[in-house]
DNA sequence: AAATTTGTCTATTTACATTTC
DNA sequence: GGAAATGTAAATAGACAAATT
């Protein structure tokens, strides 16, 4: 028993441990995971120090550290030295989000389904090719990391968008998706961190989560991360990498300035840290910016996904990846496919090399820009500036809503739109805003009823 | 410094950790794979005993344990109480096959490549599905888990197997490796334990080191786990599931009896353990043997891939998942894949539904049946007996050889197989065996040439 | 600026269970 | 069948370093 008495103590959390079996450390992660899912911890939540929680226990300090060591790789909660340990702000979020779902019963603008009528030049493609001679082939394996000729299409691709290699550094995927997780799993173990933007991109939370690798929100101003944050970060948090969205942020729509994407390269090229550039927007930007991996080859890993700029369904992601980073990225993505269809490998390349990747690319521009069109005209006030050619916007809320509050309400009128808690890493409570689809709505018709029942809502 | 000089006792090992930095556990990893590396230690060798090694070099026992755990983890050894630590028979063997490469320099009978001519019908069935109306959505984004359709088409296919199930329990994956990643990465946490043959399929062997899941070789007995030895491997082992593949085992060709499929699937019921079946050849038999997912549906996890029977460039999979492991599945495919592309997914069911898989199928197993024929009559006394539909074969070499020195030997003479090494599993010493594939030669001629050499070195 | 708070990490102690002889 | 050998696992101790006050 302990000594002392805690019963007037304010605790934020007094777990019990009486009637649960051994193991101690094993017990306490049971009985937190409880806790949260009963409510009774609630995101942003402090907890007592873990002295004083193995005090109150009667139980050594490493079995509590142990425990909660063990609930921070599940991404429950965050801790930091000094500072104290934090229920995610995440917890209660969704973290799926279904895919392409027919005949939804709401106007979708919370997934980002591009618009199927620029699939066409894709389709047609597809249909010469299957006609040339020897297209069986495509139909039987293909060489793990893509042929020759589709990697040189990938190493023309990043030449568009101002990264300037050869193929001999490029590596296919199945879809951008599909090579984060490669390299996630490939150069990172658990136990690893890496930083990332305070909101970012879901599906880096989920597959940190999956492997067990931790990330780190990392201090930012006016939506970029800031110098004196990555370093804090690399020193106190023993980051292993960095995963950075420059172009047409997500969720924030934001594109990187110049000199942070130097910067950034910059310092990693001195602590030699890995960077994980998710370059999946860069060419939807009429001049795009050159991606960090331009001014840090030998840092930089960078993806580029087909599926926002000419199809989704080609399941197709370029990865340029620096020769030191080569042989782990190239097994585990052998480990996890075998190999990428061959068909959709050669009409992702073939598009590339014969040009109507660029028309496809134009095409799908137009169309969102004249639907941010739309955009601007009926939230206007309620948004974050962005370029016209973005497939997001970002919405700043008014102070009544969170974003939690906003999608529920949003939902209740027929519209499907994503609060920033979807979004946040590490235990800041979410901001008040929401990310919606420009994209998504299949018709003109769809995103304006979706954008006036927003609308409807705010004011 | 240690009381007694180790100086003439006959340790296996005796690492040196006078130049080395601390942490001593993490010294002591990095000086056993060095030793690996450099050849200091063999596969198969006995280490001391963790009390001699941390009595040797003046340390904790459980510093030693914790080294050691970590390259357990990492696949370089194995341990069992009472009977000591041992470094991992493949430790030297190459762990990735080459996928598909172009006119190799060799005679490919290594790696499993399904002949081309087969894929013709799947071809023109691409070419009718694009005309459709409505080809478009056939490059957008798919559901994740596969369609109300392609599902339907994967109980069919199960059926086809002598599993009745429906849509319900069907996944879709990218793939049969992608399937086993999913389901090895969704079920199993680092540290989990599997139950193998003490020969099995490399991938399982890359994935579980991928993650840290530990592979055990279970007791077995022409060609089949005992009973006695699953119930070792549970009781002492702690095994978590265990992985087969019954029909055409992977690489003894091994079909496995009903009894034995019943066996374990009274036991997984039992003891609640997963079985992870790998039915991908299931059907290339002429009267398969249901699965053993038809014994146990609650506990069995039959993954059924379309590479071998149909088309590896389908890359497509079906999972039978019981219900109570569909969540966690599909939430890892999600993570890993998104979608599977849409086009080859509903190729795949298409097919399945119009029959012409079948059609696929009777002519894949009259192709692999005339070439048994031929490998019958030139290797005969070298091969282990198996059915005419068998994609791979099974060589007892002379005692003279190893798996790796007649791989070796092969190669010299301009014939790739695979020698068993890169099969086993735990620490017993390899069997004197490699296996072919009988499906992999382009031609004829030269899957005869490359046999007449391979009977050459044997003779 | 120094003292205190707080989480992290390695090594150690102890108990235990199985296998081998 | 009992004793010795052997690996496993949880809990504990202690030193450390960063952050806060």
């Amino acid at each position: 028993m302990p000594i002392n008495s805690f019963e007037n103590y304010p605790m934020s959390w007094k777990p019990d441990l009486s009637n649960t079996k051994p193991p101690i450390y094993l017990a306490l992660v049971r009985q937190l995971e409880d806790d949260i899912k009963a409510g009774i911890l609630k995101p942003g939540t402090k907890l007592p120090p873990q002295r004083e929680l193995a005090d109150y226990l009667d139980i050594n300090l490493s079995t509590v550290s142990r425990a909660l060591k063990i609930c921070e790789q599940k991404g429950l909660l965050s801790a930091s030295v000094g500072n104290g340990t934090y229920i995610s702000s995440d917890v209660t979020s969704d973290k799926i989000f279904i895919c392409g779902q027919e005949n939804p019963p709401f106007i979708e603008m919370g997934g980002l389904y591009p618009h199927i009528e620029a699939n066409r030049k894709v389709k047609q493609y597809a249909e010469r090719l299957l006609k040339k001679p020897d297209a069986l082939k495509l139909f039987s394996y293909a060489e793990s990391e893509g042929t020759e000729i589709q990697r040189t299409a990938g190493a023309a691709w990043f030449r568009k968008m101002g990264l300037h290699t050869d193929s001999q550094h490029i590596i296919l995927a199945a879809g951008g998706q599909n090579a984060l997780t490669a390299t996630v799993c490939g150069l990172l173990k658990q136990g690893d961190r890496i930083g990332t933007d305070y909101v970012t991109y879901p599906g880096i939370k989920t597959i940190a989560q999956m492997i067990g690798v931790q990330l780190v929100a990392i201090q930012h101003k006016d939506f970029e991360m800031t110098e004196a944050g990555i370093y804090y970060a690399i020193q106190n948090e023993n980051i292993k990498g960095i995963y950075v969205i420059p172009d047409f942020h997500n969720p924030t729509s934001h594109i990187m300035s110049l000199e942070t994407r130097k910067m950034i390269a910059q310092i990693a090229q001195e602590e030699n840290i890995l960077i994980i550039e998710d370059a999946i927007n860069n060419l939807l930007e009429d001049n795009p910016l050159p991606p960090i991996a331009a001014f840090a080859p030998e840092q930089v890993i960078c993806l580029a996904s087909l599926s926002k700029t000419i199809a989704p369904g080609l399941r197709t992601a370029f990865i340029y990846v620096p020769e030191k980073y080569h042989c782990d990225l190239a097994t585990t993505l052998y480990n996890m496919n075998i190999s990428n269809p061959a068909l959709l490998s050669t009409i992702s390349a073939d598009l590339i090399i014969n040009g109507i990747a660029d028309e496809v690319i134009m095409e799908r521009k137009k169309e969102i820009s004249n639907r941010n069109l739309i955009v601007n005209e009926i939230l206007n006030g309620y948004l974050v500036e962005s370029k016209l050619t973005c497939p997001i916007r970002y919405l700043l809320l008014p102070d009544y809503f969170t974003g939690k509050s906003f999608e529920i309400c949003a939902l209740q009128t027929g519209v499907q739109v994503f609060g920033a808690e979807r979004f946040t890493v590490g235990n800041k409570p979410a901001d008040k805003t929401a990310r919606i689809s420009v994209i998504t709505p299949p018709t003109i018709n769809d995103l304006t009823e979706g954008l006036q029942r927003l609308k409807k809502i705010l004011s």
